[in-house]
DNA sequence: AAAAAAAAAGACTTCTTTATCCTAATTATA
DNA sequence: TATAATTAGGATAAAGAAGTCTTTTTTTTT
């Protein structure tokens, strides 16, 4: 459903959105192998990202890329738009070029609440409201952090 | 989600469940008319379909491709696992290689609902059943159906 | 001012999916 | 039995996605 880019992209930001502040900031080595991910395709993608203002970078020693206050405002749809295109959930399951309430493909309706309900969580969630649910429900975004959970 | 092949493929099927009959046989060329998919791109799909028995064939002069009773008794699940895999649904919404009830990545119990859901329909309708309701409920496969409705 | 560390940019490669084309095999029917 | 219609099979092409590599630019630190 989602490309590989776009899973990386949002896997990305989510994990920048935790870890990362105006002072620390991370580079793309350190985000690629924390998600396990190709470093130079990684790169190119959080290039993306700041150049549509999704996430911020810094240059040089010491820099790399974080999240600001306002970064945090956007929400997870605004990172699908950026990678992979807006019109990404509108497509039909069975590929009709039209597909409807009135006129719908025979998986239609089973199809349509799901992509309703996870439109609405990912365009209506700020990252920061994101991001705290993932950390109060201790959800997974790496390797790493299942290890972590599984230490404890 | 599904491959364009697997979607063609599951419209084909339906396709032939609705309107061939072990005495109406229906050639490649009307069938890609009917569901404007590309012609020698379904033919290769077809020919996959039939060599897993999962639709039958003729050659010839009024030859061409339908379903036989047997043929009926599969699952749309059963066409998927012919064209794009069994796993198809197995893997994480975000790309997660680890991702289930226990570390969950933070889209896991919004996705997973709805994959087997399904699933469910996927497997346990077999296309008999499944052909009948698109009869009964309307559901559209094609234009030309669509183009049916419009004109009652 | 120099050096080093990082992101930014662009060209390039590889892989997969999608799609086409050509030839062979089969079968009904005239 | 010849012909035409149709599926079957194999080789190939085109497009897009995924991924790599190299060079440039910026910025911090020494």
């Amino acid at each position: 459903m989602l490309s590989n880019a776009c899973q990386y992209a949002i896997r990305s930001v989510l994990y920048l959105s935790i870890h990362s502040t105006h002072e620390i900031k991370i580079g793309v080595k350190k985000v690629a192998e924390e998600l396990e991910t190709p470093q130079p395709f990684l790169a190119k993608l959080l290039q993306q990202l700041a150049k549509s203002n999704l996430i911020s970078s810094v240059k040089g020693p010491n820099g790399g890329f974080y999240l600001t206050e306002k970064n945090l405002e956007n929400s997870l749809w605004d990172i699908v738009k950026c990678i992979d295109g807006g019109d990404k959930f509108d497509n039909c399951f069975l590929g009709l070029s039209l597909c409807d309430d009135s006129n719908p493909c025979p998986v239609h309706f089973i199809v349509t609440p799901f992509k309703d309900k996870l439109l609405n969580d990912f365009r209506d969630k700020t990252l920061a409201q994101f991001t705290k649910e993932i950390i109060t429900t201790r959800r997974v975004l790496s390797l790493k952090d299942y290890n972590v959970l599984e230490k404890k």
